[in-house]
DNA sequence: GCTGTAAAGGTGTTCGCGCAACGTTCTAAG
DNA sequence: CTTAGAACGTTGCGCGAACACCTTTACAGC
């Protein structure tokens, strides 16, 4: 129970937060190269597609899909670009107000992502829950949920 | 427990990993935000300062380091460029290895070290311990500790 | 000794992202 | 009605990282 500094942190509590960084990252770069070249798909991409195809009317405004998937507006403006390019989204304008545009998943984009939806569950299941117990999932879901915010839930 | 396609997978077990990486992602960027507006450091730049002065002889070579910050080589590379603009690193050769090349943490890189470290535990602290009861963090090392793999552990 | 293979590190290029600034539209206060 | 401020999305810019490729060195087999 070594305490470091004078921040009261234990040098367990930091290495906890070492390992939360490395383990996302890692599962993150096995997802991405898995999905990249079984499908030309970023995981970023994948994680657009997935929320529009999960959102009434297979629609989102822009602003509430950046944050969704952890996005600037900006950065979401140039994945649309990317997306669109490849007929797997449109934009749409947004009846209700005219500064509001809608990014809304096409069929194409539909297909895209359920021809990769399989390699995406593979991948989460061998990179990260094979190595957890079943009943571990509950806990870790309870810990991440405490630590998520007042969001972070969509089931 | 509604199973996902074929995999096996619940939406719960899927949501558990959306959620770490929601998580992660959420206390790096308040973590790089603190360090940059404080010290002027991003956070990749003060992981690869901390794993050189764990390291014995503040020292690592290359690819060793790029493997414990996450990095590929060539990112490493740059990485090592800037803070050497800094003078907060120097690049020292392998005596056992022509080829290789040790990253060796100078004083200055030492103490712009210690001047970010409180930061940097002060985010920790409020931004992922805090909301974490104390008996947790020893279960949730637990459970990364699985995921991490072989490696990922450093003290 | 040579030769083939692998490893270490660096370089050219491309790409994705965030920040700051901008135009447009909505909304509230007067 | 007018005007100040905020919200939405986009754009210019620079930075940081990955990929593919290159040089140099180490090490194996013959």
């Amino acid at each position: 129970m070594t305490l470091l500094h004078d921040e009261g942190l234990t040098v367990e509590e930091l290495a906890v937060w070492r390992m939360l960084q490395r383990v996302q990252a890692r599962i993150a770069r096995h997802l991405e190269a898995d999905l990249l070249d079984a499908h030309g798909l970023p995981l970023a991409s994948y994680e657009v597609l997935r929320q529009l195809a999960e959102a009434p009317g297979r629609r989102l405004r822009m602003n509430d899909l950046a944050e969704r998937v952890l996005l600037t507006r900006s950065g979401l403006t140039r994945m649309i670009d990317r997306l669109q390019r490849e007929t797997l989204v449109t934009r749409e304008a947004c009846p209700s107000d005219a500064r509001g545009l809608f990014a809304v998943l096409t069929d194409r984009g539909a297909q895209r992502l359920a021809e990769a939806t399989p390699t995406y569950l593979r991948g989460v299941r061998t990179r990260f829950l094979d190595a957890l117990g079943g009943d571990e999932v509950g806990r870790i879901k309870d810990l991440l949920h405490r630590l998520g915010g007042p969001d972070a839930g969509h089931a």
